[in-house]
RNA sequence: GCGGACGUGGCGAAACAGGUAGACGCAAGGGACUUAAAAUCCCUCGACUUCGGUCAUACGGGUUCGACUCCCGUCGUCCGCACCA
């Protein structure tokens, strides 16, 4: 039977079922007429802006989207019942790859893809019924957009924040386009999985290193972020001090150079060094290479190597010997060695290092492969000073100073001081030896992008004037729409007259810029563009920036942890310091990370992959079996996975919202697994929300035939019977509350259901006659928090109610009830007792009970007796309000 | 290798300023209502038990009146970074 049938096929039978496919576009188009979530700026409560990481228009939005979604508008709608006046847009990550590989195989245009994708996915989110102010909606290919994102480009060009220049680069040889290194995963591009190669290309860098002081101490001020997001920022930037200390190289016909400059962190382990390593692309090493042919053929074979990450990771420790030797700082008659060694970058600190095998785990590697020995000149703590030896594990940590002349005895810290001291304070040549240092290992953000479905770069090649910027006046430097993909490579750049131009300059003819922006740009100030998507004349409004950022709760996948994150906080500086954001730093301030939603896998004896849909599981005693649909063939269930389409484990939210309904979806996504943790999608759990929707809904129909009309005031006086479902629904509605509010949506969810039990339970015994006004009075109270509770998660079910329960007004504009502080406050608790730590009974007792009183209480049950046996007590401890325990 | 997180019933999970371990849901089993099924409702549901209890939060220790929670060690799973000097 289809799943259709299943919900609408008993409707004749039981007209009172509740009917998702009807209710749910019925209130949707309410919502929407009425206006009720478009955001007004001159609103004077104070705001808040929640916002959900918006989606590339692939054409349908998938499980992820869903849970994504429903946690942001669940939060939207709660804090708009809170009486906040809410922010909650949608746009379109609209620019990429995908638009141009269907262009390549449909014969499409990018452009016309992309809106027709845009135009299906935001009919199926407005299908999940969300709170969305959709008159705010940008979409980051459309000029309107992009135009702003060019002129910020000039201003941050201007603003020294670009520059061009020639740099090895990740090229991705299946997209035909360079990577930033935050794109480069495990050696592969992080969207075509090809293995990376190097290129020397002349490309455009945003300067983000120029922040990557500020970027990493600003995330002390980011209190709501998870830890484990900020730790992985700091590492990626990783900073580091040390010491950048030049060494005297003995002259020598080899090479022309007179010095090396090393960076080291320790330089306390200075005369534990071995040896001088140069990274093979290092002046000094191309220098020597020019009367060296063996070491031309070493540099030349560690070029090769390095083309792919995945080699680095595994190559060994290899050098070659330049014949060069540097004097040690501290004795000029000490020379070390000079290699160039494949280990070293040339892009990291002055691209060579000093080797202490003794203390550096790759120095030790390289220096056992070579025969240069090592001397231990750090002593770990315990260890005997004059037996310490080193073999093939290296001591890395601190400890005393050993066989180091001057710095014996002294800490690692206070040995790192003295080095510096001596040697910032020594000239060699007209400059000191070395000079403390801080290095990042971030890079700058290398933006071009040789695609036609991109932001165009806005400067203009001119042979006489070199790169000139295009004039405001100019803007936007729209994208061409004829362009051909019959070939690969970048179109914009084949393109026959779209990029000759004259020189805005010189007016010379001349050569537009042809590559386009990362796409990562156009997603690093969506959040801004949507306080004011209206303007025209400038990206962002200042008062719209002061008003609603930064972002109060940011929603998305951890995947974005480094790249989006990192590139927006950026943005906003940069942004900052050419005038636009106001004294904004931070574009987040609250951030979450959820997890994904996965599924079982299917596989047919033959090996093939098989849809959810084609599979029936049937479930006994034994276990799970699962059998082909069709055939009847028994198919293996493998492991629980993301949702793929190549393992074919997908749910198409579609198909679940026009058979259950989008309060069905929303209610799975946000039940049983905790939101920053992976949810299992399975078919019984669907069935199981479904079920709790009619159950609601059946629940408050029940409750609604009990209640007194709405708007009865509640008694002053209750009866026993009634200030206990009042205490219990007011108890249920401040743990929801404060669930929605630490983001704790899947106990929330066991909340309602617990809630709806306990009234299920409580109107169980009652005839309907003979319900006193009192109790009505309760339950008019009660079905109205349980509904106005489960309006953010379930909204349409929710209105649904609400219009049931005899209200003119909409659920999706009631203000959240307050719980009763007074009634949260139990007069009488039961204290679980234990004897030795081990429970053994509980005590009910006045909640204002002496101590006296408790002990007499707890000594008086049968059980505690029992295990005392007769032995004397010791000691009663008790924790008020919480627990007795008779120590005997 | 470095950094981090996590390990609780058949399953997803609750409980953690140390205080009743397993809320809530799913699956399963039994029953009621039905010609029957679905739906619905009721009961059982960590293990063992002489029905008094005993043992259980990966494993081994420790601190404590009391430990899933804190400390030390071991094992395992997952995630991030990866020659960053």
């Amino acid at each position: 039977m289809k799943r259709a049938e299943q919900i609408d096929g008993h409707k004749h039978m039981t007209p009172e079922r509740y009917n998702a496919r009807v209710t749910e576009p019925k209130w949707q188009r309410i919502w929407e007429e009425k206006e009720i979530f478009r955001t007004n700026g001159k609103d004077s409560r104070p705001e808040y802006y929640v916002l959900e990481m918006f989606p590339y228009p692939s054409g349908r939005i998938h499980m992820g989207h869903v849970r994504n979604y429903t946690m942001g508008d669940v939060i939207a709608r709660y804090k708009r019942a809170r009486g906040f006046n809410v922010l909650h847009p949608m746009g379109w990550d609209a620019f990429g790859m995908p638009a141009e590989n269907a262009a390549w195989h449909n014969k499409s245009h990018p452009a016309d893809w992309t809106y027709a994708n845009i135009a299906a996915m935001r009919a199926q989110l407005k299908s999940m019924g969300l709170s969305i102010d959709w008159s705010r909606e940008i979409a980051t290919c459309d000029p309107g957009y992009y135009k702003h994102q060019q002129r910020m480009f000039l201003d941050f060009l201007k603003a020294g924040l670009v520059t061009r220049k020639k740099a090895k680069v990740n090229w991705d040889p299946v997209d035909h386009t360079v990577l930033a290194n935050e794109q480069v995963i495990d050696g592969r591009g992080w969207r075509s999985g090809a293995l990376v190669e190097q290129r020397e290309l002349t490309q455009w860098f945003f300067k983000i290193t120029d922040f990557a002081e500020d970027l990493l101490y600003a995330l002390d001020d980011l209190p709501r972020w998870p830890e484990k997001v900020r730790l992985m920022q700091a590492n990626w930037i990783g900073r580091s001090e040390g010491l950048a200390l030049r060494f005297e190289l003995v002259p020598s016909p080899q090479a022309d150079a007179r010095e090396i400059e090393v960076y080291t962190t320790r330089p306390d382990t200075l005369f534990g060094a071995k040896f001088l390593a140069v990274a093979a692309d290092h002046p000094v090493a191309l220098d020597a290479a020019r009367k060296d042919p063996g070491l031309a053929a070493f540099i030349s074979a560690c070029r090769h190597g390095s083309t792919s990450a995945a080699e680095i990771e595994t190559a060994d420790k290899k050098g070659y010997d330049t014949g060069l030797r540097a004097r040690h700082p501290f004795d000029p008659d000490w020379l070390l060695p000079v290699y160039a060694a494949n280990f070293v970058l040339m892009d990291y600190g002055t691209g060579a290092i000093f080797g202490c095998p003794a203390h550096d785990q790759r120095d030790l590697d390289f220096a056992n492969a070579y025969g240069l020995g090592n001397t231990p000149v750090v002593c770990p703590p315990g260890e005997d000073p004059f037996s310490f030896t080193i073999t093939d594990k290296a001591y890395e940590g601190d400890g005393l100073v050993i066989n180091s002349r001057f710095l014996d005895g002294m800490t690692t810290e206070a040995a790192k001081e003295e080095v510096a001291r001596r040697l910032e304070s020594r000239p060699l040549g007209n400059r000191p030896q070395a000079r403390r240092e801080i290095n990042y290992r971030l890079r700058d953000w290398g933006i071009s992008r040789q695609r036609y479905w991109g932001c165009p770069i806005p400067v203009i090649h001119c042979e006489s004037c070199g790169v000139v910027p295009v004039p405001e006046k100019d803007l936007p430097v729209e994208l061409p729409r004829d362009v051909s993909y019959d070939e690969p490579g970048n179109p914009l750049d084949r393109h026959p007259t779209w990029k000759n131009v004259a020189c805005p300059a010189c007016g010379a003819p001349a050569r537009r810029e042809t590559d386009t922006m990362d796409t990562f740009v156009d997603s690093s100030w969506y959040f801004a563009r949507f306080t004011d998507p209206w303007n025209d004349k400038a990206p962002v409004t200042a008062a719209c920036i002061e008003k609603w950022l930064p972002v109060d709760q940011y929603i998305g996948g951890v995947e974005h942890a480094i790249l989006h994150l990192l590139y927006a906080r950026f943005f906003t500086r940069a942004m900052q310091a050419t005038g636009y954001m106001g004294d904004l730093k931070e574009p987040f301030a609250g951030l979450f990370t959820q997890g994904m939603v996965v599924h079982e896998t299917y596989r047919s004896k033959s090996g093939e992959w098989l849809f959810p849909s084609d599979v029936r599981i049937e479930a006994g005693p034994g276990g799970r079996r699962a059998f082909h649909a069709g055939s009847g063939e028994e198919i293996e269930i493998g492991p629980i996975e993301k949702m793929s389409k190549s393992k074919r484990n997908t749910i198409d939210p579609d198909d679940i919202i026009s058979s259950f309904g989008a309060d069905t979806a929303r209610w799975f996504v946000l039940s049983d697994s905790p939101p920053e943790r992976d949810v299992i999608w399975t078919e019984e759990g669907v069935q199981g929300a479904a079920k709790f929707v009619q159950r609601l809904w059946r629940l408050v129909g029940e409750l609604a035939g009990l209640a007194a009309p709405a708007g009865t005031p509640l008694p002053e006086d209750l009866p026993p019977e009634a200030m206990g479902i009042r205490r219990m629904v007011h108890m249920s509605l401040a743990k929801v509350e404060e669930d929605i509010e630490r983001l704790r949506f899947n106990r929330a969810v066991a909340q309602v259901h617990d809630l709806a039990n306990k009234l299920s339970a409580a109107i169980g015994g009652i005839e309907t006659e003979r319900v006193s006004q009192e109790l009505r009075a309760v339950f008019r109270e009660a079905a109205d928090i349980l509904v106005l509770m489960v309006a953010p998660m379930m909204p349409h079910l929710a209105e649904e109610c609400w219009a049931h329960l005899g209200h003119k007004d909409l659920a999706a504009e009631a203000a959240w009830p307050a719980a009763g502080k007074e009634l949260l406050i139990e007069e009488t608790i039961a204290l679980p007792v234990q004897v030795n730590g081990r429970k053994r009974g509980d005590v009910v007792v006045a909640r204002d009970a002496g101590r006296a009183a408790i002990e007499e209480a707890a000594l008086a049950l049968e059980p505690v007796r029992r295990a005392l046996g007769g032995k004397p007590v010791k000691k009663i401890i008790i924790v008020p309000h919480r627990i007795v325990n008779v120590v005997a």
